[in-house]
DNA sequence: CCGACCCATCGACGAAGATCAATGCGTGGT
DNA sequence: ACCACGCATTGATCTTCGTCGATGGGTCGG
């Protein structure tokens, strides 16, 4: 997919305008997410209950093949949403969800539910 | 782009595994912001000045077609981001905040930068 | 009325991406 | 050494999507 890594890039997309390259920025930063099969793969890994996933886990769940689901985890450790470390011929995945935080800054403060 | 419209789906990704369906309608929903010209229009419309911009002002700062832009605009509209107004034969849009709430929770509680 | 204007829709084209079967490359056990 | 295993890479296919030119439907001014 030619990733990039998740970097900060803008104030609140409600505040003030975009440039066209914030926008391409932080355009490239959705697009890491917006596909069901890697959401599911970083709330796997994210959700683990050792911190930690083995790709090996990662592959029956999806019911996808191996190939496509090595490919997606190619594209998420790219974007700095997981860490790859290897262990003998197998492949661990960390989280690092400080990247989420570029994303959710950029989408603003909370909006007041029940204000008056 | 065959959008629906952007509704609470899921805890948050770092939480809880999601299911496929979850998966689907987040991803779709990221899918919307992970195109630059639709962040830039959102965020024309929503730092415009008086909160709501028309869409004759809005061809020329994106360097796209009229028709490009219009086409993205409807995304917005589909997804609930924005709402489309006729006024005579012009069109105003006015930003509706709240459904990036959606997104924003998904995404999960603030990652801690500097506490100990 | 008639023409100018704004905008949505249609049809088509090209680029990008998701997917899989086949293959290659390490690693570890026997 | 050899083979089984785990995973990445390649090549190819098919779908999705962004883009534009052309067109059509309303709306306003003269």
């Amino acid at each position: 997919m030619a990733v990039q890594p998740i970097a900060p890039c803008c104030a609140p997309v409600v505040e003030t305008a975009l440039s066209e390259t914030q926008a391409q920025q932080l355009a490239a930063a959705f697009k890491v997410l917006a596909d069901p099969v890697r959401l599911r793969l970083f709330s796997l890994v994210a959700a683990a209950p050792d911190g930690e996933a083995c790709a090996c886990d990662l592959v029956e769940p999806l019911g996808r093949s191996q190939p496509t689901v090595s490919h997606h985890l190619s594209v998420l450790v790219e974007a700095g949403l997981l860490i790859r470390e290897q262990r003998g011929r197998w492949a661990w995945f960390r989280p690092v969800p400080e990247r989420l935080d570029v994303l959710r800054e950029a989408l603003g403060a909370a909006t007041a539910t029940s204000a008056t």
